[in-house]
DNA sequence: ATAATAAAAGATAATATTGTCCTTTATAGT
DNA sequence: ACTATAAAGGACAATATTATCTTTTATTAT
């Protein structure tokens, strides 16, 4: 579905508005540790998220990365996935044709159409700060 | 969503069952033209495609590729998927984590389920049949 | 038997994705 | 100023996916 750059900057985001709520910066380092990632790796996605303003990151000594309060509630996992995917996932072809439309369509076309609106918006309704209380029940895990 | 490999496959796997449909054998020259796909390439996922009996192969003049007019009814998108991708798009974790059910889930676990149930139901509900059929309205379209 | 056709199989190459390592820049505390 | 911390950036390496090329096997028709 999602390629592991995105896998892994889901969780990582996830991990930084968690900790944001309860007014915490963290660092790569215990972040790769909390969603069980390579370290190097996750550093770039990150790089990624911070230059298109998902994340927030203060360089030296009790630096690291955070979302702003006020952003959990806004930034939904559309914007992840749009930064680290693009919007193949909402407009690419199921059958990977180039031209794939209303009037050209694939045969599965307006098949497809339907799953993907249900994709588009799950992930557009969904934002941090969901997330993040549905996490307090402490029954939901981002690592193994 | 799907790997090329997958989408080739099913490209290629409708463009047989069209062609079953009114008694053609195809060859690969004609397959990879029809659904303008690497021809070589073409010829690997073939070859998984008629180990897992999804088609047909005869070698030698007048041979080629087939699905058989009874299995048109019964083959849906699910198998040939899952011969190209395996299962990972019906049970895999939409984050990434190795280990992720109803037990442990993760933030998005159950949100996911609702997507990839009616992705399973479409993929396994729509017989290549189905697809022949539409097809005849010659709107839709295999290439490009 | 021979030639032609067509898929199967094996080896190899190109590209994209994933992952690592090392250096540079920024900031805070001493 | 110096040191430690931490992100940013650049170069490189490993792996997986995609793609090609060549040889082999099977079948048909002459």
């Amino acid at each position: 579905m999602f390629s592991k750059s995105c896998e892994y900057g889901l969780r990582a985001t996830i991990f930084i508005a968690q900790q944001s709520h309860i007014g915490n910066k963290v660092n790569l380092t215990s972040i790769s540790e909390a969603i069980d990632s390579p370290q190097a790796f996750t550093a770039k996605i990150l790089q990624q998220l911070t230059k298109n303003n998902i994340v927030n990151a203060i360089k030296g000594p009790h630096g690291g990365f955070f979302i702003e309060t006020e952003a959990l509630n806004t930034l939904n996992l559309s914007a992840v996935v749009e930064v680290l995917d693009g919007d193949s996932i909402y407009t690419g072809c199921g059958l990977g044709l180039k031209q794939c439309n209303d009037k050209k369509p694939c045969p599965l076309h307006f098949k497809f159409i339907a799953i993907r609106e249900e994709l588009k918006n799950m992930l557009q309704n969904t934002t941090l700060l969901m997330l993040v209380n549905d996490m307090e029940l402490d029954i939901f895990h981002l690592k193994t």
